[in-house]
Order: C-alpha cells, then structure tokens, then sequence
DNA sequence: ACCTGAACACCGTTCAAGT
DNA sequence: ACCTGAACACCGTTCAAGT
C-alpha cells in the first residue's frame, strides 16, 4: 500500500467546486476563471468539473448564490423594535460590505440566471421588513425593484469622473470650461471638497447617499399610500 | 478591367466597425459579437479589424459609447421654463427608450472602459440640468451618484419573481408559505392585481416608479442643503 | 459513481508578408 | 496606408473510456 500524496482526497463535491472556485476570483479575478484553471486548483483534470456542475454557466449561477449566501450569513436580524428604514439600511450595508470582498461578485450578479435560493431567502428578508413596517404587498414590491441592485449591496454607475481626472491636471480645465460648463465647474468645486482626500468619490459615502435618498422616497410613497 | 462584385469598397474605419458590430449585436446578440464574426459581417478578414481598433476591449468600449451616441441624439434639449425634475425625467426616459432597442448595451455599459466622450456630454447635459435646478455642485456630483445606472435609463436588478412564478403554478405556493410567508404573500397579492396582464412586472412602470422616489429623495435632499 | 485523455470547434491575438 | 494568411495559446465542451 502506498500513501497517498498530502493533497485533499475527499473528492470534489459541488460546494467544494463553487468554494474553490469563489477563492479563485478573489485571488486572479474572475476572468481567470476557467474551468481549466479551477480544476487544477483543485488538483483535478478540467473534465471532472462536469460532474458536478452541468456547465460554465451553471458554475456561474452557483457562484454567484454561493456569495448570496455568504450576505445572507452577515446580515443581522432586526431588532424587534427597530423601524423598517434603519433596519433595510442596515442589512443592506451589512449586504455591501461582504460585496466590498468580492469585487468581481456584481457582474456574476448580474447575469439573468443568477436568481437562486439564497437570493430567495435574502429577498424574504428584505420583504419581511418592508411588510412589518406597514408597506402593502404591492407597495412592498415596487419597493423592491426600485432598490434594484441596491438591495444587495452595489450600484452600477458608469460616471467615472476619477478617469477623466487625470487629464485634468494641466491646463486642460480651462479648455473645458466652454465646451463643458458645468462638467468643469463641477470637478473645480469638487477638487476643493475636504473630505475627497483619497482619489474623487467616496464609494461609500456615495452609497449612503444614493440609498438614503431612495428610503427618503420610498417613506413618502407609503405615508401617501396610507392616506 | 473586371468589374467589382456589389459589395461596399468603401473600406474599412472606425466607425464603420463600430455601427455593424452595434448591428452584429442586434441581430445576434452580444455572445456573437466575435471578431471573427464582425469581420464576416463587413465582408473582411479578422485580423482588419486590428486596423481600426486596438483590441477586442476597445472595440467593446467603442460600441458603448456608440450607444450613448444614439442616446444623445434622441435626448431633448429641456424646455427654458421646465424644472429641473420633470426635465431629468424626460431625459432619463427618452435614454431609456433607446436602450429598450438595445437589450445587450447595458452589459457593455458596466464595464470599466466605457466611459467616453459621448459619456461626457450625456452627464455634462444631466449635469447641467441638476445646476440650473438649484443644486450646487456638490450635491449635483452626490445626485449623478445616487443615480447609478437609472441616470443612462436603466436599473440592475436580479429580483425576478417570474423566474421563480413557474413553480408557483401547482400547490407550490401552499408549500412555501411556512418556509417564505412574506414572498408567498406578495406573489399572491400580485398575482391578483389588475394592470399585471402580460408577465409579473412592468418593466416600464417599475423603473418609473424606482425614478420617481429617487427624484423625491433628491429634491428633499436640495430643500435642506438651501435651507 | 466518479474521474480521465484525447479530440473538436471556436476564441483573441502575433507576426511577417502582401499590395 | 491598409489588408491578409498562417500560426499560437487558450477556451468550453463531446465522447468513449477507464476505475
């Protein structure tokens, strides 16, 4: 009898082959995984992924609830007395900062099959607290789409001022200013705000905003509701 | 002299690539936006296209930025008496409407390289409408942000109830109530309302709806910054 | 039941070469 | 200046075959 080499001799699983693979995007990024490359992170020929995962896609979806299901065991349960504003804003938070590790999670997100049962449960949740807190099931819904993408955590933006920040620094400004009135007053005002120490926007803090403003308007939509 | 066979001789440049790789989307979706495929399509060899554009990232980031082409060409110019809200929320409206044409553009416009000179002037005319509106620049930057996605006129979302409203044909719905008494709550609710007569959701009401409590929260949020 | 090896069709991209 | 042909490294995936 000869010993087996030190490496995990369990055999593959599919929760072993979506952790592997979660630990593989967050160390090359997703682009780098393939089902090449997973398999032989997990010591493995690429073929013998197909057994437990039917294809690429499929690996994605599971991915992409595998990450769900981490939110899902960060959120906090509200408190019993908590109203439903500050609660949604906290386990949506607690939702983003567990995204702020998976920087390549909200593309997997994203893609239409990526609606799985965690994201079940995670929406349970999310309705759970809209509900108790006095919005209809209808209201509730709408609610729900409104927040889009912001109910786990993350908004697509393409407004990226920080790119166009680099050609900023010589006289490129004043050039600007009378092709591009207001985009050029904006980014002068903005270079003279204190608290953009690092780089143009506070991710998070324009995060907040954003969200704070939607609870604003979705309050008012259900004290409107209510009548 | 042989005559030429019918095809254009105009050859080849940028924006000829671009328009029939927007065309190549359309018809097959962006999955078949291959540079093979593109260069069949333009009657070309493959490697051309390297010609006109640097690489397949940059033919994708050109294409986005095509798109907002188009968005700026159906924008409105906003009526001189018009505020600052009902002209954001034309403007938002009408982009949208553009890319209802182009289903696969949102992918593309996520990406990190998409942000482009058409970019620019789309959000300089937001920009612009915002500042006109009372907004100082500060707050203007926080409401682009807050915006996200909806801004360019569509919202992620990964929310899809229809996915999981199949399932919910036979007893199903009976079986989740124990496990998922709000989701099972609100997708009996829905299923009752009148104006759901195609599918779960309409996509144009919900973004509408998700628009509007935003621009609710932004206005609140620019009568307390002037005071 | 679980894993493998060889092979296929298809990518993006290089490079030297044509006109 | 603009386009091409052949080749390379790399994909996802099939299929029949191993244990």
């Amino acid at each position: 009898m000869t010993t087996t080499p030190p490496r995990q001799r369990t055999g593959l699983s599919r929760g072993r082959v979506l952790s592997a693979a979660v630990e593989l995007a967050d160390a090359e990024g997703v682009e780098s995984l393939t089902m090449r490359a997973l398999a032989e992170r997990l010591g493995v020929e690429a073929m013998s992924l197909y057994y437990h995962v039917a294809n690429k896609a499929a690996l994605l979806d599971g991915v992409a609830d595998a990450v769900i299901g981490e939110i899902l065991a960060a959120v906090p349960s509200p408190a019993e007395d908590e109203d439903w504003r500050s609660a949604l804003r906290e386990r949506i938070l607690a939702a983003r900062s567990v995204l702020l590790r998976h920087p390549w999670a909200p593309l997997l997100l994203t893609r239409p099959g990526a609606f799985g049962p965690s994201a079940v449960l995670y929406f349970e949740g999310v309705l759970g607290i809209l509900v108790r807190g006095g919005f209809s099931n209808e209201l509730a819904h709408h609610a729900i789409h409104a927040l889009g993408s912001r109910a786990i955590g993350f908004a697509q933006e393409l407004f990226t001022p920080a790119d166009a920040a680099e050609d900023v620094s010589d006289g490129v400004l004043e050039q600007m200013a009378t092709q591009l009135p207001y985009l050029s007053g904006m980014l002068a005002s903005i270079v003279h705000e204190a608290d953009s120490t690092l780089g143009w926007c506070d991710d998070q803090a324009e995060f907040e905003f954003g969200l704070d403003a939607l609870l604003e308007g979705l309050e008012a939509a259900r004290l409107r509701a209510r009548r």
